[in-house]
DNA sequence: GCGACAG
DNA sequence: ATCTTGTCGC
């Protein structure tokens, strides 16, 4: 059930298409990949050392008299993996299946060039860690606006695998308020069978409701998706179900473990140790 | 033309 | 997310 992408080789095969004499634009390879919302990382794809020479046969806003070719033989692979997220949606279990609510973990990611370093960390109700751990990974996939999973989803779950054990996962990234219900904290959810919570900065999916006491809903039609909360007069953050565990609980546990930022302890901790493991590790330039 | 779009 | 110096404010 793996779905993988090499986001820069499925470029590479469609501007090979691209007869001689003729250009095409970042829109029609997003389109022929398989969602135009990738036009963005298609136009950055294009910078990179790889794909240089074939940059010139890419045109953002090509004259009305040239060539533009559109004809491309693709499976859509963007298409594809957008129906998996469909699909794995209606596996995503939005009730409480925790063992308890004493452990509780961070994951986040750093980057440098295709390298990613993934950190988990786990803190006990004292907020004291009990352990730690991380993973680098080679990553082929850039990020696209609804599709974060392809790209982090392998670092976060080898570092997540990696600790001893925890009650529930924090990611960095929303769960079910998501476009298609299925967002990065579902995702990892899913793949690695346990209890998780997303919480993002920002939103991605979801309309801002009326307040309902100390918590806002963020709406998709009548269904709450999740929640906007400003905890203690900070910046809000938005906190949705993962997997495994109910959106109340999931807002109890997040404002139980933000203490000193904006963001929970486990993911600020998973979050500076992915950092330093970049700096340790990396410290070069793409 | 304007707005929207996790990390 | 990453690239980056100094600067405004609690």
């Amino acid at each position: 059930m793996a779905a993988r992408v090499d986001f820069y080789q499925a470029l590479r095969g469609l501007i090979d298409q691209i007869p001689q004499g003729w250009v095409s634009t970042p829109i029609d390879l997003a389109d022929a990949l398989g969602d135009r919302r990738a036009a963005r990382a298609v136009s950055e794809a294009l910078q990179r050392d790889e794909l240089r020479d074939a940059a010139e046969k890419v045109v953002k806003s090509p004259p009305p008299v040239w060539k533009v070719f559109r004809d491309f033989s693709t499976d859509r692979p963007l298409l594809r993996l957008l129906e998996f997220q469909r699909v794995m949606s209606d596996r995503v279990v939005q009730e409480d299946r925790l063992s308890g609510a004493e452990l509780i973990a961070g994951v986040d990611v750093a980057y440098a060039g295709d390298k990613a370093y993934a950190a988990c960390i786990v803190l006990d109700d004292r907020f004291e860690v009990v352990d730690s751990a991380s993973a680098t990974i080679d990553v082929r996939f850039p990020y696209i606006p609804g599709y974060l999973a392809f790209r982090e989803a392998p670092a976060v779950e080898a570092a997540a695998k990696r600790v001893s054990g925890f009650d529930v996962l924090l990611v960095n990234g929303h769960g079910v308020a998501h476009p298609r219900g299925c967002g990065l904290a579902s995702h990892v959810g899913l793949d690695l069978e346990v209890p998780t919570i997303g919480v993002a900065r920002r939103r991605l999916w979801g309309a801002v409701g009326a307040p309902r006491g100390d918590w806002t809903p963020l709406l998709h039609g009548d269904r709450v998706i999740g929640a906007k909360l400003s905890i203690g007069g900070r910046h809000p953050i938005y906190v949705s179900v993962g997997h495994n565990i109910s959106l109340e609980t999931s807002i109890g546990i997040v404002r139980r473990m933000v203490r000193r930022g904006r963001l929970p302890e486990p993911l600020r901790e998973a979050h500076r140790a992915a950092e330093e493991l970049r700096a340790k590790l990396g410290a070069r330039r793409p």
